[in-house]
DNA sequence: ATGTCTTTGTGAACGCGTGCACAAAGATGG
DNA sequence: CCATCTTTGTGCACGCGTTCACAAAGACAT
């Protein structure tokens, strides 16, 4: 296709912005998209606008991972796809697990983001026995007795934690124990880890939290215009005032 | 209790840094966690600890509040459980739609920690017709016709988008018409709504990616350690430079 | 009342991430 | 081969967030 390969190895690899490396996916989502529509380039400004970024920002990113792109052009879709899942090591295959097959682990099971971009489930794993060979998503549930060894079996270094709060960090650190050094936890708990594991959190209530602040801001903004006043304190005091002290549901797992 | 409350009004509401805003549920979950254990006061040092974060960071962030505490002895559990509150709108009681029951807006629905803390589930909405009347944790799944009626009755300020990616826009545009101004987006997708409406978004998939960007790069070292060469282009060509450029699957929906 | 000791609140320095704006690179047409 | 035009890649400045380090504040004992 286009033409100049520069093909730099990118040696860069460390150095990768943390930032940037967070967008990548992104990216590649668009990237495919593009890919399946047989769209053979695509400039930084459409892409961008795509992925919903700043085009300076995009290009940024990408002059980390090496010079592709040609000037004038753009960037092939096909090759940059390729080079972000080089990049994002998803050219190779990546087993996890899944503990706690909840709710949300059943949901995670047979979300299909998982199987697909070299991502394979290689077991689902609950503390309940009742749970023990039932199949979820086609895989049949197994005991966390055997966690270690499933572990070890599979080569998994990535696990999903959807257990309640209060097994997380002992599941956490089962998995850690027994050879995994990447963990993606959706249980609302702070998880303290050794160094050289990577924890990523996910965690529902924070973001609704984060979106009622906002939600608040806005509202006492109108409010506050509306009859002129006092920016904030005037319109925060809506439902919240009257018990001026410890007066609310101090009790709630979350 | 402790002693000096000064009170200031905190006119400060604006001017609260974006980062201090999402950890401040972080600081409640941890002060929620000592007020069910009764405990009175707790210093900067150990809520930071608890809420795994550094000690002068959580003082920062305290300080964008007012001035509670009191030195010398530390912070009034049940005071700043209640001030954090009320920063983040959470005194109030805030409806909240969830569009998709599928496997994951299933367990959305049963997920406690959205119940908890002013957060409550005012309706579930599918477009599958199927779905219309079948109860999910405890709820009547309702039919997307209704959806602008539905977020109207219900003064409904933030949604929950579960649906395939597919739907998102289209569902984030409705629920944008009928009022909504905050959404909780967990489809993978890049969705764009007008100013004044806030969008988090919560992606299983790129989560996943970050984490094996890092577990590649862990692997990689370790291999450059163990052969001395070479730091990343060498250890990188174990599964992915036989294949030089676009062969791998390009075609998945994530 | 005074001194000591603990812990907060914050000024200041630093580093990372973002966005602007432009020069260099290369494609394309004549 | 040269001119023009498009688009990349990046130097630079700016702003936000983090961390250090310390003075001020207050509790507590004597």
């Amino acid at each position: 296709m286009a033409t100049g390969r520069t093909h730099r190895p990118a040696t860069r690899s460390r150095g990768i912005p943390e930032a940037t490396v967070a967008r990548l996916p992104l990216y590649l989502r668009a990237l495919t998209a593009l890919s399946e529509r047989s769209v053979p380039t695509v400039s930084s400004e459409e892409l961008a606008a795509a992925a919903g970024v700043n085009s300076a920002k995009l290009r940024k990113d990408f002059s980390y991972l090496g010079s592709y792109g040609t000037r004038g052009v753009g960037y092939d879709v096909e090759y940059l796809v390729y080079q972000i899942s080089r990049e994002l090591g998803l050219t190779q295959d990546w087993p996890v697990v899944i503990v706690g097959i909840g709710n949300l682990g059943a949901a995670l099971a047979n979300y299909g983001g998982f199987a697909s971009r070299g991502f394979r489930v290689a077991a689902l794993i609950d503390a309940d026995p009742a749970m023990a060979g039932k199949p979820v998503a086609g895989i049949p549930v197994q005991h966390s007795d055997d966690l270690e060894k499933i572990i070890q079996d599979n080569g998994v270094s990535i696990g999903v934690i959807a257990t309640p709060a209060g097994a997380a960090q002992q599941v956490c650190d089962r998995l850690v124990a027994a050879g995994v050094t990447s963990i993606l936890n959706f249980a609302p708990t702070v998880l303290s880890v050794p160094d050289g594991v990577d924890v990523r959190k996910v965690d529902l209530s924070i973001e609704l939290q984060i979106l009622a602040f906002h939600e608040q801001r806005k509202a006492g903004e109108e409010a506050a215009a509306s009859d002129g006043g006092v920016p904030a304190a005037a319109a925060r005091s809506d439902s919240a005032d009257q018990g001026p002290d410890g007066d609310m549901p101090a009790v709630m797992p979350a």
